[in-house]
DNA sequence: ATAGTTGTAATTGTCGACAAAATACCGCTT
DNA sequence: AAGCGGTATTTTGTCGACAATTACAACTAT
């Protein structure tokens, strides 16, 4: 129900320019499906069948799936074709490597590059979670925990970290997340670590704020191993 | 003279399908000649031109140039069409903090994940290197220090760095290099730092050799800076 | 029965032509 | 002379058809 809600508010703060071609739209179309689970892990992308599914020509097909695999959701084989990435326990641990030293180093620079007005906003944000957080509504935590790691990112005024990490790492993790099966847990936890980091951002501490946000993606990558080891 | 030897040394390490369909070939050698300065920087790369160029059609060219903008060579707009990235200091700045933060984590990583005979392999780089930075070759110093970088990257195991670092950010950082005219500097106080990341990837100290990895590449950064303020 | 081979079907890669959008140009108005 | 509108040209986006490659299946030989 609020699915399209939390999209239009991840990407409106990373502005960009709205899927205006055929073959933007149907890229976000593929990915979003992708990411939700609609083509089975593993399975051949059909040019042919996706063109008549989507009733775009084959050639916007293509340019969709290059963009797949930059995000590096599909794996193409040169006269081969494009398979959806399969998943594994090792690959979701290399992406939550990545990330913690694309983030840590996303908080570094927000300490550094952040103006005292975005600082304040992140405070203020961070008070309206901790209200939804005591009621307990799951959707609001995940897409609070969302929002939170955007601005940082975002604080970061990199434009490399910021493209590389939103257009490319975080629907990656997303897929991983909705297919196997993990909603937004240890909310009440990683709400504390988040006021630490935006104390560290305020303070102007570069130093810490890495250190909390690595440690801060570290623990919620224990914390997935270990579901990951439960149901396994 | 052994610009292309150069090139073939270390694509071979990063094992890749040698550009087999014509847009492959198409992008290897747009990615060259925009990485080497033969378009200007921020020129507008039109489709039909680059077509007769190469001798291949649009649809070539056009995949082509999607495959540059993933490496982050291009910039394209809808319905305008694709421009070189313009070069500056604050782009170069931001380039070599996410190469901070990704191969600081690599170094991490082969600390952990190489094997002893990798590292013995590269033990033996490092001497051989030796010998050729003591007779100054600029050229072997330069080719040096990649093929560390990439064996280092490599040893991390973990494709998302290794894809990211070598499919993307050190072309870019060619780029600037060659474009900005600087020929690898400060080559014998390199050798050591190097020297000494080795040492605690061979001790396994993977805390050492992800931040030697990140103040080497720090130096380097500062060097940078240091070159482009005597020059503007 | 299995391994290798050959021919056919299906799929990807490439091309040229058309449609839609943006840019450039030119005359007009103020 | 500067700004504006509208048309013409250029450039990008999209499409369907053809070529090249791969995958599959039936067949042969050992």
């Amino acid at each position: 129900m609020f699915t399209t809600v939390d999209k239009n508010m991840l990407s409106n703060l990373h502005q960009v320019s709205p899927a205006v071609t055929s073959a933007d739209k149907t890229f976000v179309l593929l990915r979003q499906a992708i990411v939700e689970g609609d083509f089975a892990s593993g399975s051949k992308l059909n040019e042919a069948e996706l063109s008549t599914m989507y009733s775009v020509s084959r050639a916007v097909i293509r340019e969709a799936i290059n963009r797949l695999e930059t995000c590096h959701l599909v794996e193409r084989k040169p006269n081969v074709g494009a398979r959806i990435v399969s998943l594994s326990a090792e690959g979701l641990i290399e992406l939550y490597q990545v990330r913690e030293a694309l983030e840590g180093m996303a908080a570094r620079l927000a300490a550094k590059n952040m103006t005292d007005d975005e600082i304040s906003d992140l405070k203020e944000l961070l008070n309206s979670h901790l209200k939804t957080v005591s009621t307990g509504e799951t959707y609001y935590q995940e897409a609070g925990d969302l929002d939170f790691h955007y601005r940082v990112i975002l604080g970061s005024k990199n434009s490399h970290l910021i493209s590389m990490l939103i257009d490319g790492l975080y629907h990656l993790v997303r897929m991983y997340r909705v297919q196997l099966g993990m909603a937004g847990p240890r909310v009440t936890t990683a709400f504390d670590e988040h006021r630490n980091i935006v104390n560290a951002i305020a303070n102007r501490d570069e130093e810490l704020a890495e250190i909390l946000m690595r440690r801060h993606i570290t623990y919620s990558k224990n914390n997935i191993e270990l579901k990951l080891n439960q149901e396994g």
